[in-house]
DNA sequence: TAGATATTTAGACAATCATCTAAATATCTA
DNA sequence: TAGATATTTAGATGATTGTCTAAATATCTA
């Protein structure tokens, strides 16, 4: 888990959409692509870096890919969070 | 509280530094800059992004200015992490 | 096997960004 | 007030990034 990549990914708008429709469940990037106003290619590229970035999962079904959040990374990401703003009263 | 600003914000490794240098107490902008490998302009630059962020604070005491934490930002910092991984049992 | 469907990869381009140096602004002090 | 100190602002530059179209790859199905 490298908290580079982590922020970085977090950084783009697109991306952060892409998580919250993975939120409600798994999809594919087709399906993915639908929900968002830009080229499946981007979209394709997006969950590349979100993969990289261990934030999400993907498995094959078919000629689909079906990509799900990878919610075990929320302590880590948590853990980051806590590292930077961390030791005050509101934790 | 933008959630673009404050994770572009937090993107970067230079930003991310200072942040944790003002985790320990207020410094001045001079010392802050003597903490990292860049020009003190550079982390002018960079401190700004952070109050714009409104993840630091800023007050003048003299010629120098003191930064410090805004530690009442994490709550709301949080609470984009619930909406970008929330509803999972780890929560 | 051919063609259709799903997805990724390659390559290009414009915009954004981190950084630098130099100059400007503000404050302190002798 | 002059000069020193602290910090920001301006302007330039090279690198990174998000996006696109077009092409490549992989899988399914008639």
């Amino acid at each position: 888990m490298q908290q580079q990549s982590v922020f970085k990914a977090l950084a783009d708008p697109t991306r952060r959409q892409l998580l919250q429709r993975l939120r409600k469940g798994s999809l594919s990037a087709g399906e993915l692509a639908e929900t968002v106003d830009v080229t499946s290619a981007s979209v394709s590229h997006h969950l590349s870096i979100l993969q990289q970035a261990d934030l999400v999962r993907v498995k094959r079904d078919g000629q689909r890919r079906i990509y799900s959040v990878n919610t075990t990374v929320f302590e880590d990401v948590a853990a980051m969070m806590y590292d930077l703003f961390g030791n005050n009263e509101k934790l």
